[in-house]
DNA sequence: GATGAATGAGTATTCATTCAT
DNA sequence: AATGAATGAATACTCATTCAT
């Protein structure tokens, strides 16, 4: 996206680039951020910017782009390295937790998007969806999970993972903690959150019911 | 807040600002809403608006504020025009939506409220909340669904409301939908969304499962 | 143009801001002319300034138009008092430079215009080449002048006018009158280029052309 | 001026970023032609440039200069091929436009000079206006042309050819002419105008005037 | 000789807010 | 109560110029 380096210093200059915006955008918020303020973090002079990106837009969708390839490749390992499916999918969504506590960014910036770059948006929601969407499609196969609209469900797991993530990360009841600590995903809340949506997709099957 | 007005006139002014500013913020977010598009569609004078209202963010504060009252106003009513205590939480999540779907400028509204104004955000969010967890608590106690963390399935809840809302109100999946139609909420998604978070809060008494 | 002020005071300031950027313009060229230089020499915040113009360019444009109707109406005041046809259009061409040799602004300006706004350019010759057409219109009807091409004659008389201004006003031999000084037309190449011009235009009869 | 090439390389660029610049600042004038723009139009890197231009103002006055050279040669080429004197100025003139239909650039160039440079527009005007003086001197001494001030005259005909030429190069009638399309010099009006001149230069004596 | 990454001063424009009427 | 003229701080973006490679 926007001009591409042509020199590893180049390279260097616009990574700093991204990482400061992200930096920026996630304390500042969209609209508080300012060029300069980015340039001055990334420790380049202003009209360096300008180099590779075309504008404010630009650098967001690309915050938005890399913040959603790091997480879905977070949630990915850690599903790959569990053992069973079901192992697999609370890795997943843990990975996903852990993120963004790491991030709280994250939310910051994707929550903003709605009129700064929809398009950006819409794509960070969707990305994660399509990785729940495959992961339950072949759970359902594999008859780990029943019958069920995946579609709607995965959409309805975004959402948990969205808002209990905001509610741990972004109001993290110990508001005292001080800036830049990294939130504690409550363990309990998690495991009574992961139970309710086991629960929600547990196959048919009597006697194996995850309601128990 | 801010200002009462102290007559009849002063009292219609004031409301159709707050009426023009949920309109304005809805369609153009809160930073591209000026207080004079604001006044404008309100059809007053740009130095009334400061005769009501502290300034910028006072006047997004009341918005939310009005929209949250409206919305557990609309979910509340719904449910207690139902029968039992099952259709009265479909009724009223049916309600939310439909608020929602009415009123797409809420969706809008609050997902701006992060850097605009945190409080209000978090209003926002906890008094619904709360209308959850109240529901929750009685058919809890009256043995409807199982004994289970309420607070953190109520806030699940909350997310998928607020995620599948998203999806079906604001990308309309017809998005040649001419402008100003109000979304209608898919029948079949819904069912599949309410199954799910049924089957999670199903008690656990054999036989009576929500799983079938 | 642009939009109207609607009270008396409005008025006032919207017509300082054409004087200032009349000054700025010609002191400095258009693109050195900045909105702040013109608000100062205004003597108004820079905020105000928008509240009559859309921009640069529009202010330019009026500026532009202004001086167009005042050179034009010096033109044709003193037409109007002289005495016969021949003596109206002396006292035309003498007014011309008069004025400007009195607002010099008037060709810097008008010379920076092919880029800024080519429009406005073309309006300002045509218009002043327009009251040439008419006035050797009726001249020829009157047998003053022979019979010719009025239209391609009075684009010559404009170019005369716009050269010898140029040279005249801000080339003035003695460079180093005072700053701000009102140049003087020399009579003696003043009467020169008369004679040149109305010996072009003199009719044909024998006895009578102005070639003696 | 500026720095010389040392190479035959070298010469070659610098003359690639000439002709560029020609280009540049005659499409698009001075302040929005940029130097990455003429290096870019020249095929070289940005810091070439300033290895043969002071800066941009140095690489205008080298345009300038440029032009007037060649126009001046094509006018003096032209008035040498032909017979007599008398034909010998028409030829000049006839030259003067065509060289600047051909290069319309020339105009717009010249006309942003005032601030740009005002050396490099005296010089420019200055130097044609010697030619015509020469030429009219000459002509004087042969009883071609009548006593008269030549140096007011000469700045006359500057006038009048920069008038016309823009009015026929510049504002083609024919506007829906292709762009790129060398405008034509309308050969009546180019008639009308050189009988005008030539009365308003004709000697006294009787039945050899220009007036017939 | 040639290049292009880096720089920051400069500028048009927006908008929340104040205040005299 | 209502108005709208006035303000200036704030900000995105451009571009001539430098310099290390």
């Amino acid at each position: 996206m926007s001009t591409t380096p042509r020199t590893a210093r180049g390279t260097r200059t616009r990574a700093r680039l991204v990482a400061a915006a992200e930096e920026v955008f996630g304390s500042l918020g969209y609209h508080d951020a300012s060029i300069v303020k980015i340039t001055e973090e990334a420790g380049v002079g202003l009209g360096t910017f300008y180099l590779y990106f075309e504008g404010k837009q630009a650098i967001f969708d690309e915050v938005v782009e890399d913040l959603n390839r790091r997480v879905r490749h977070a949630m990915t390992e850690a599903a790959r390295a569990a053992g069973n499916r079901i192992d697999a999918e609370r890795a997943g969504f843990r990975a996903f937790f852990r993120f963004t506590a790491e991030h709280p960014a994250l939310y910051r910036i994707i929550r903003q998007a709605e009129f700064v770059s929809p398009g950006a948006l819409r794509m960070h929601y969707t990305r994660i969806v399509n990785g729940y969407v495959e992961g339950l499609k072949a759970a359902r196969e594999a008859g780990d999970i029943r019958e069920m609209d995946v579609d709607t469900v995965a959409w309805a797991l975004m959402g948990i993972g969205e808002m209990l993530g905001m509610r741990w990360v972004l109001w993290n009841k110990e508001a005292d903690t001080e800036a830049g600590a990294v939130a504690e995903i409550p363990e309990a809340e998690f495991e009574e959150m992961m139970r309710f949506i086991e629960r929600g997709m547990a196959p048919v099957a009597p006697g194996k019911g995850a309601g128990e």
